[in-house]
Formats: C-alpha cells, sequence, structure tokens
DNA sequence: TGTTATTAGTTGCAGTAGCAACGAACGGAA
DNA sequence: TTCCGTTCGTTGCTACTGCAACTAATAACA
C-alpha cells in the first residue's frame, strides 16, 4: 500500500548510492563539461571532440597521428583516422609522407586549419577558465594533484589502455 | 630540415595545453574508470552503462522511469527508455502503470534483477574504493567537495540540461 | 638472408547515442 | 466542456564509437 510515497524511499538496504558513487560523479562532471565546451567547438566550428582534439595537439606540436595523438589510449587509434580523414577533407589539415618510416604519416594543420585553431582555443580556454573560477588558486593545484593521482590508479584498474564509454 | 625532431617540439605559441586542460582530464579520468568498471557489469553480466544505471537506481529506491532515473539530465530519456525495454525483456525489470499518473509506469526489479543487483553492486564498489585508496580520507572529502562545485557550475555553462559525450 | 613478431593506420560491421518528431495523458483557463 | 500548453515515454533516423580484421611497413633474431 501507500505506493505512491515508496517511488523515493530507500530500499531495505541501497549498496550503492549512485549520487555518492565516484565513477558516477565524474562521468556526470565530465558529460557536463563536455556540453559546455562542445557548443563552441560543435555548434560554432563543426568539429566533433575527436576533431578538437586533433586540431589543438597540431596547434601544440607538429606531430604524427594516431599513436602520437593517443600516447596514453586516450582516443581509439580508429577514431584518430577518421578524425584526421574528416579535417583533411575539409583542407584543416595536411598529410606528408614520412620518409623514415613509411608506415607513418606526418600531420600538421594547413593555414586555414591554424586560423580555426586560434579561433576555437581562447574560448575553450575561456570555458574552461570559467568553470574554475568558482575553485580558489589553492584548490585549483589540489584537485590537479588529486587528478593526477586518481589518473594513475585509473589507468592501472583499467584493462590495459582503452577508454570511452561513460558510467 | 631536421624534419624528425620537429615532430613533438612546440609550437611558437601554444595556446592550449591539452595535457594540462581541466576539462580533457577529467575526460580521459572518467574513461579511464567507466573502462574498469564496464569490465564488471558488461563483460560480466551483460549491462550496458544505462543499465547498469537503471539497475543501481531501481535498487536504492523503487521509483518511476525516465524523469526519475534521470533527473539531472545526466542520461537522455530515450536512453533511459530503451534501457529499461532490454532490462524488461530479460526479465531483470518489471513496469507497473501508475493508475494515478497514465503516462508513467512504476518500475521495480524482479527477484532476478535483485539478484543480479546484489552480485553487480559490491563488485562495482569494490573498483570504487580501490580506485579512492590512493588518497587518504581527508583528500577524497576534499575530492567530493570539489567535484560538487565544479558540477554546480559546469550545470550552469553547459546548454540547460544535456550531457553526454567527451572531450 | 629469411622468418616471425610488432607497429601504423584503414575500414567493415554492429551496437549505441542523441535528436527530433510523435502519441498519449495531464493541467489550467475560459 | 473545450482548447492549449506541458510532460512522460517511445521510436525512426542518422551519426558516431569501438572492435576486430586487414594491409603495409618495420624490427628483431637466427
Amino acid at each position: 500500500m501507500a505506493s505512491g510515497s515508496a517511488a523515493r524511499k530507500p530500499a531495505s538496504e541501497p549498496l550503492v548510492v549512485l549520487e555518492e558513487f565516484l565513477p558516477y560523479r565524474l562521468n556526470v562532471l565530465a558529460g557536463l563539461t563536455s556540453s559546455a565546451l562542445a557548443q563552441i567547438y560543435a555548434e560554432r566550428f563543426g568539429l566533433s571532440i575527436p576533431a578538437w582534439r586533433v586540431i589543438v595537439t597540431l596547434g601544440q606540436y607538429e606531430c604524427r597521428t594516431a599513436r602520437d595523438m593517443a600516447p596514453d589510449g586516450v582516443m581509439h587509434k580508429s577514431t584518430v583516422s577518421r578524425a584526421v580523414s574528416a579535417l583533411e577533407k575539409r583542407g584543416l589539415v595536411k598529410r606528408r609522407p614520412n620518409l623514415d618510416d613509411r608506415r607513418e604519416e606526418w600531420l600538421a594543420l594547413t593555414p586555414e586549419g591554424r586560423a580555426i585553431y586560434e579561433a576555437v582555443a581562447p574560448e575553450a580556454l575561456a570555458v574552461g577558465e570559467r568553470l574554475l573560477s568558482v575553485l580558489t588558486p589553492q584548490e585549483q593545484k589540489t584537485l590537479s594533484a588529486l587528478i593526477d593521482k586518481l589518473t594513475r590508479q585509473a589507468r592501472m584498474l583499467a584493462p590495459q589502455d582503452a577508454e570511452g564509454e561513460e558510467a
């Protein structure tokens, strides 16, 4: 009886309280920040998340694809491959064969690609700063250290590399 | 010239350093923890992430679907709908019409569903604890508070609700 | 040298996500 | 009651993701 009030009443022994479960909370937070960022690079520049990462990486260095783009297994190599293809098709990235090792190819931003980079990057940074603005500088340092610790540990617990999905 | 050494050399003015960019790091961490968790509920129990969330929520309360399952826009309602359908088909969740409002339906775990819940939950918790084991209790408290702060802020910056994707 | 293992990158396939449109049911106001 | 706006939930469509299999090139070793 009293069917209505049973809805939110906890069951006898809730083994996991989702709202307190760290992986869940991390995923919610990561998803929200992604949404905030996606507004910028997706809606306004037509970039997917992998494409955005490629652009930023190439804006930072001038490196080669796949393994360099996902050195820690953050992106799957097929993901990188497709992102690069798309960017090349749009004329934002250029491939150049590596004569020393013809399995791989050097990637670099074209002038158009760099223009986009220089337009997106500051806005993305601004979002990051707006996010962090609720933390004191000290808290930001602490957070950074905690994330590093957890990431190291998570890397040990995860299959071997792999990433993606949510939880 | 010296083409090889240019690969990792930073460009003149790297506007964004991906490895230091908070949204990126959050996503990497969240992805890694998801992978660790997925090993359990996906490979061993055949549950998708949304299904896992539904199971846990129903193990915690005895609530109704969709809006209750995603009160903060963490999951899209279509995602919840499909997860529930799949779980119902497997006999892990049962629907019961809500006579007070026939738009919605009450959901509850079946005995089989609860059995799975009681098998998965402790293992998932263990993964969470193993993750947190690299932090002191004090650090865990701090982290929790920081995540809360950031989540609140991110919720303000994100479109309106929405979630998903990565970055 | 030849043989085998490893690595960079691509692509077919299948599963899954979100969006948007839809139907059904409710609530409020005239 | 009727009409309009809102909400719960489902479903078609499309796009994306990861996996696994594959090619091509290199490395390691006998």
